[in-house]
DNA sequence: TTTAATACCTAAAATTTTTAGGTATATCGA
DNA sequence: TCGATATACCTAAAAATTTTAGGTATTAAA
């Protein structure tokens, strides 16, 4: 159960990263991979080698915007939602909490649903 | 909302197959489409040019095996979980509710979290 | 002083999905 | 009867995302 659950779902990183964002008013990228472990209590992990090309791409898109600190002689590079992320960071995570209602429905075909 | 919970996430389509046939002995793959529609209201569409290719691995990688037959002048492809495919199904299903719980974790930080 | 932790990054390869076709038969409506 | 839609399978190029596997540099701990 670990092989798999250990790893992020394909999709699903850039949403986990405007969600912590809408919260925390910034973060960086470090910070992100260790918050994420700690909510999961260690079962989740993202990679580096993920995370940082979804920054870039968050940034390109103009969702995100930077602001480089140094922190006892390392440089941080710390994230915050734009307006217009902001906006995408709700629509997006409505869009995967659907999705995931949606996969409930199949992978539990039992489960009582209730009625609208 | 739509756009994206229109699509299925990256990586959950073969837990989808393997569950669906979990509770089914056999379905088709035009089947399948048609299934995952009907149990999400039209809101979730797998798209042929993913699925067929899912089965086909599925079925090399010896979880799936096939029967063909002519129903209507048509030919049919149904497949169906093999020894390996029922317990992989099971493990599958385990670790993407496990990272789910995770991302719920993740998108809903207030959410009442009751003890183990 | 060497290892682990902090902190950033990239690039090739792998995986999966999207997009955009293709073929063929049956059914339904005009 | 003709054309569109539904049924039923398929593939291949392109796109998107992640994995794997590095790289650099500073600080803290063993």
């Amino acid at each position: 159960m670990n092989a798999n659950s250990q790893q992020v779902l394909k999709g699903s990183l850039s949403v986990i990263i405007l969600k912590l964002l809408e919260q925390r008013e910034r973060m960086y990228g470090y910070e992100i991979t260790q918050k994420v472990k700690e909510l999961t209590a260690g079962e989740m992990a993202i990679t580096e080698g993920a995370l940082y090309p979804a920054l870039h791409k968050l940034e390109a898109e103009g969702l995100l915007t930077t602001e480089t600190e140094v922190v006892d002689g390392r440089a941080r590079k710390y994230y915050s939602l734009t307006k217009t992320g902001q906006t995408e960071a709700t629509g997006r995570t409505a869009d995967l909490l659907a999705f995931m209602q949606h996969l409930q429905t199949i992978l539990n075909p039992n489960a009582f649903k209730p009625a609208l």
